[in-house]
DNA sequence: AATAGATAATACATAAGTGTATTATATCGA
DNA sequence: TCGATATAATACACTTATGTATTATCTATT
């Protein structure tokens, strides 16, 4: 099964019909946007037996991964690779759900506070184990070498991306 | 510039804490969705001027790259990568923007017929030059043969996650 | 030919995500 | 110390995306 020839087909046509068009980032760009789908809707069907979508992991799981499980907003955004907007609606439905708790920051009364709760670190151990399963499945045909290759040219990629914002 | 540090960083003490957490799957996933970001976030402010947005050039790119520019809603579902729900919303943006028509399929009175309109593939064809560059400019640091591996290691990816549907 | 079960597309309600404006606080330079 | 500018978070309206149910049509079996 190849879920992808559909689109790369439509890309060999393209070139043809329009030279100019840069055949790789292309065929790259939509590598990406397909995995991304796809790891995201298996992460949200392991997750709603926890009552939890995968934004929410993210967020909970960069929260875990914070030494004293506390940041505020705009670190959070930063982790999560969320926009600011969005990120005080699911630290919202998190507050909601008693996952998380927001309180003032006494240094810098403009921000904000955010602390994992005892109930959402214990949510967050309980979900683990099937995380993990999930996330080796998913890669289970890599071996560890593709994998540090694979990783350092995603890196290479997103340095790029980057910098792009500077020019154009 | 290193946007994907913050992120890291929390990974990094989450395998701390849960030593059976899998690091490089989970960075894996976690570049795909920054670079995802990045792409789709580019390539909006580009095509704005143009009226349209990322998933719109999508689909339009998808039908010009099919042979006589015609495909119904199901394949382009495939190729684009988006739900069925949402191509129906999209192609009916785009045909109130005339870009796209919709018939009915002469073979199968189930299916639509969805074909490029001449505004639409005008549109395209005037659109093209900058998302070449936008293209280019987003891959400039990596080499033809770091895109090359770079593809066919997404690709083994993407088999995986295929594949994984069968099992759990 | 009738029925059962698949497939294609869409409608509708709801969820998820974003842009922009707003409020509050902090910082910097005169 | 004042005022200008920057930063942090949020509110709100709007856009984008999805799940589920529905309608219509097709296919296969009898």
């Amino acid at each position: 099964m190849n879920s992808f020839l559909p689109t790369e087909q439509r890309l060999a046509i393209t070139c043809r019909l329009y030279p100019a068009f840069p055949r790789e980032p292309a065929v790259l760009v939509r590598l990406i946007k397909h995995i991304h789908k796809r790891v995201h809707d298996d992460a949200n069907a392991i997750l709603k037996p926890w009552g939890i979508n995968h934004p929410e992991y993210n967020i909970l799981m960069m929260m875990y991964g914070t030494e004293g499980f506390t940041l505020n907003p705009s670190q959070l955004a930063d982790a999560a690779g969320e926009k600011s907007a969005n990120i005080t609606r699911l630290t919202n439905e998190l507050c909601d759900k008693a996952l998380i708790e927001r309180t003032a920051d006494a240094e810098d009364r403009r921000k904000v506070t955010l602390t994992l709760t005892a109930k959402g670190l214990a949510l967050i151990e309980s979900f683990l184990p099937d995380i993990c399963d999930l996330l080796a499945r998913e890669t289970a045909n890599l071996q560890s070498g593709e994998m540090a290759q694979l990783e350092q040219l995603l890196k290479k990629f997103l340095s790029q991306l980057d910098n792009a914002a500077d020019q154009a």
